[in-house]
RNA sequence: GCCGAUGUGGCGAAAUGGCAGACGCAACGGACUUAAAAUCCGUUGGGCCUAACGGCCCGUGCCGGUUCGAGUCCGGCCAUCGGCACCA
């Protein structure tokens, strides 16, 4: 049984092919001036989102993506591109050193098995990566890039007024560390006691670490931040261009969270200064009465009165004491304390109380709010309990003032002497005038994005360019780099919040007065510009070559050109003339990774902060394209065949090898294409498998025989002949639809039509040859070794990797009868065959005469008639 | 609570507003075989009428609308999944 018989010679053909790929660098991609290199070809470059090679090894969520971007990439190169197609790894993380901490071992040993481990599986399925191309996040000749890149942005800082970063020596203040896009702060952070590392907001979940689930509490920390909140309108507007799906961009709109407003000025009630709120409701201002600060807010101490003192400090202690999940968990309940101070509202001079409360943010706006508890949820809430008036200032559409109170929308500004009567719109505006005219307010935009914490303390990463001197921190030389990490045997972190490098008493001392940075980047920070490295990943001298990177990531504007390549080349098999298949997003460039599929996970988190890095990047000149990926596909997740998210812990998990095993390489990508939509979320079938290992089985045999010894050969059927009209017809059809559906991604429907085709010549007496070699190159992408081993069988010129797509001929595919749907009040009553250029009165005159038609219509009369030509008949009858 | 995606046979799924269920899985029947596996041929959404040929009705989460015609477009609901969540 478990001898079971291969349906064809997949063992033995698969190997074969991998080797000679692998000999004849059959996917290597020359860069511009390198031998090999044609310029005339347009570039495309298609990538996937590389991995963290974990010790599980891949699973089959894996070569979905990957296979999608295969197929693609194996297309694209016999539509005659130059195709840029990478694999590397994302090799710093926490689960390596988890393990070194456990056992003692290296990282870097855990790391090398790992990618070993991850490289065999990726080569067994038979992918077309330019593995000359590999890289590591954790080799040192790639990580000095990445410390390079962190100083670039260490010297730079962000211009307000030309929208974009320079270098710190354009800068004319007197504080440039004031104003650096990295910077030290200390912040009230995300820590992680289990851990023992900080985190970024967007690694934390509900106050749990996003690794391990551990719970996270807040505490001010000495740490390294990126000013990514600079960019964050660009972040946002550049959005729009981007094919992405509509749903990443929302995520990401969401995330950095732009809201319009004002800034206003409240004094402070016989203290000669004031306070200032952030709203997107200034014109409620009128129902402001009461204000509240963030307990963290720095004016809380001086604002405070000596009798309302121990009360605001107890309260401000119960928060700080607070993890972000009893914050967030507890926040049904309002709380808060009266500080004994009063601000004046601006508007009409009334004297209102100032509150501290943890439901307004430190880190958001101006971490001071205006108390409007009439037409804030909030603030009603919180004016409710402690029973402070709520005042009706806007009246909501069909509403009596009273019942308006806790409605959010927009209304007619009633009880505001300056906007009375004015619909909300124009209320904001004017009251907004009113405000500017007086120095008191002006217009401001806030973003819920954060700066980005960006250091952790851990040992797997890479170290900061950076020393410490007399409390200041400066910039390691570039002839510097790479600084690697201290060899360490003790990986633990100290408990303390001061990183595991610290212990590394040498290599810390940088001089006499001089001490290294300790912490380390985070994980994001390799995978923040892989795809500029992969450009070019073996140049010494600088992060990408200028040419490469002009070529791989800059625009293919010679329209020209693309369409005349893009011309289809003809197949010896194909009949003169062709057709233009619609134009779609994978034709012309519009610059950057042409093509960037991966999973939603990384929606927000790698995804922002790459663009980011990229922008900067762009901004200092080193880019051709101020956007990193133009087009960004998400495939979904695969499902165990139990429908529950494959897992140890249900034991639903498929190993590829354990596929590929029984039904082999071809079968498995074929059927992770075949399962359903890339983007849908879908479970796993080995019926399924199976039914597609026919499929290709069914392909081989069409073409091959066994012989009284067992050994398969050349089948007699195959001859060079002329294809029959039919098989004519079925094949143009074929090369259509998968052309069409290549283009779309949809590469489930794709193989569905191929299996029309060889179903078509099942149990043909003769196989014409011609057809079978254009269907191979079809099957190719998805099928590359079965198909290139059965070129060679049929004696065919060159490789099959180096033909050219098939071209289909539109003339071939037109009928010269058509079937005509006939109904009566939309109800399908009968067809017929008319030929195809019936005119429309002879349709309806056919359709009148067809019997089941009048039985349909009975005594009825025909009050109109719907014609479709080459489609069907409509009798509207009453 | 807010935002988004999805909902079609026993299952995975197809269908530029025009024949719902292509293709595949599973199931059933047949051929080949001593037998089985493999392979090939056929049937297969549900219900009803007919001895049969054949015919009729219903059917794309639910309710309504637009249209000669709706899985597809519009409005309202329900369910499942995902994201965000005191962001002023």
């Amino acid at each position: 049984m478990n001898e079971r018989r291969k349906p064809y010679p997949f063992d033995r053909l698969e190997p074969k092919w991998q080797a000679i790929w692998d000999g004849t660098r059959a996917f290597h991609a020359p860069n511009p001036g390198e031998p090999n290199f044609d310029p005339g070809k347009p570039k495309f470059y298609v990538l996937d989102m590389f991995p963290y090679p974990s010790g599980a090894g891949l699973h089959v969520g894996h070569p979905e993506g990957y296979t999608a971007t295969d197929i693609i990439a194996r297309y694209k190169r016999l539509r005659g591109f130059n195709v840029l197609h990478p694999m590397g790894w994302d090799a710093f993380g926490l689960p390596a050193e988890q393990y070194a901490i456990k056992t003692g071992q290296h990282p870097e040993i855990t790391t090398r098995a790992n990618i070993a481990k991850f490289k065999t599986q990726l080569k067994r399925i038979g992918f077309s990566y330019d593995w000359e191309r590999e890289i590591n996040t954790t080799d040192p000749a790639y990580y000095k890039w990445t410390q390079w890149i962190f100083l670039q942005i260490y010297n730079s800082w962000f211009n307000s007024e030309t929208k974009k970063a320079e270098p710190i020596s354009t800068y004319r203040g007197d504080d440039p560390d004031s104003v650096r896009l990295a910077y030290v702060a200390e912040v009230p952070v995300n820590w992680c006691p289990e851990l023992g590392t900080v985190l970024a907001n967007e690694e934390v979940i509900d106050g749990k670490s996003e690794v391990g689930g551990f719970p996270v509490v807040r505490r001010p920390m000495r740490q390294w931040m990126l000013r990514i909140t600079a960019y964050a309108e660009r972040l946002a507007d550049e959005l729009e261009a981007l094919d992405w799906p509509e749903g990443i961009k929302l995520l990401q709109r969401n995330w950095i969270g732009r809201s319009e407003g004002a800034e206003i000025e409240f004094k402070i009630d016989e203290r000669n200064d004031s306070i200032r709120v952030f709203t997107t409701r200034h014109d409620t201002i009128y129902g402001a009465n009461y204000m509240v600060l963030a307990p963290e807010h720095p004016l809380v101490d001086q604002l405070t009165t000596e009798d309302r003192h121990a009360d605001a400090a107890k309260y401000r202690e119960q928060v700080a004491a607070k993890s972000d999940l009893e914050r967030t968990d507890l926040a049904k309940e309002k709380t808060g304390v009266f500080i004994g101070a009063y601000a004046i509202n601006p508007v009409n001079q009334e004297k209102i109380p100032i509150w501290i409360a943890d439901y307004v943010l430190m880190g958001y706006g101006t971490g001071a709010v205006m108390g409007v508890p009439g037409h804030d949820e909030r603030d009603l809430e919180f004016a409710r309990k402690f029973n402070l008036a709520v005042l009706p200032v806007v009246q909501a559409p069909g509403k009596t003032p009273e019942e308006s109170i806790g409605f959010l929308e927009d209304g007619v500004a009633i009880n505001s002497p300056i906007i009375d009567g004015l619909p909300t719109p124009s209320a904001k505006k004017k009251m907004l005038e009113w405000l500017e005219e007086r120095g008191l307010g002006r217009p401001n935009i806030r973003y819920k994005l954060r700066d980005w914490l960006f250091s952790r303390q851990r040992y797997w990463g890479e170290p900061f360019p950076i020393v410490w001197e007399g409390g200041k921190h400066s910039a390691l030389n570039e002839s510097e780099l790479p600084l690697e990490p201290p060899a360490l045997e003790d990986f633990k972190p100290t408990g303390t919040g001061e990183p595991p490098l610290a212990k590394a008493k040498d290599w810390i001392r940088y001089s006499e007065t001089a001490t290294r940075e300790t912490n380390t980047m985070p994980q994001w920070a390799g995978s923040c510009w892989y795809y500029l490295r992969f450009c070019d990943p073996r140049n010494s001298d600088r992060f990408v070559g200028e040419a490469a990177e002009r070529y791989w990531m800059g625009a293919d504007n010679d329209e020209a050109r693309i369409t005349k390549d893009e011309g289809m080349t003809k197949h010896e098999a194909d009949v003169p003339s062709s057709f233009g298949i619609r134009h779609s997003s994978l034709r012309a460039s519009p610059g950057g990774v042409d093509l960037y599929i991966g999973g939603v996970e990384h929606a927000v988190l790698h995804l922002l902060y790459a663009r980011f890095w990229h922008k900067v990047l762009f901004d200092l000149g080193y880019l051709s394209k101020p956007e990193p990926f133009q087009r960004l596909v998400n495939q979904g997740m695969i499902l165990g065949e139990d429908n529950r998210k494959m897992s140890k812990r249900w034991g639903n998990v498929i190993d590829p090898l354990d596929v590929i095993e029984i039904y082999g390489a071809d079968a498995f990508r074929c059927y992770e294409m075949f399962m359903g939509p890339l983007e849908q979320m879908k479970p796993w079938s080995m019926k399924g498998v199976e039914g597609v290992s026919r499929f290709l089985a069914r392909v081989w045999r069409l073409m091959m025989t066994e012989n009284q010894a067992g050994e398969w050969e050349l089948s007699t059927a195959v001859q060079d002949a002329e294809p029959t009209k039919a098989q004519q017809k079925i094949t143009h059809a074929t090369i259509k639809k998968v052309t069409n559906d290549i283009e779309a991604l949809a590469f489930n429907t794709a193989i569905s039509q191929m299996m029309i085709f060889v179903n078509a010549f099942t149990n043909a007496e003769l196989v014409p040859v011609a057809a079978m070699r254009t269907f191979l190159v079809l099957l190719n992408p998805f099928a590359p070794h079965i198909t290139s081993e059965l070129w060679q069988q049929l004696r065919s010129r060159g490789e099959i990797t180096e033909q050219s797509w098939p071209a289909y001929n539109e003339t071939l595919l037109v009928e010269d009868e058509v079937e005509i749907v006939l109904q009566v009040n939309g109800k399908v009553r009968d067809r017929i065959t008319m030929p195809l250029d019936s005119t429309g009165e002879q349709l309806e005159a056919a359709a009148r005469a067809n019997e089941k038609v009048r039985n349909a219509v009975g005594s009825q009369t025909i009050r109109k008639v719907v014609v479709v030509p080459k489609k069907l008949v409509n009798l509207v009858a009453a």
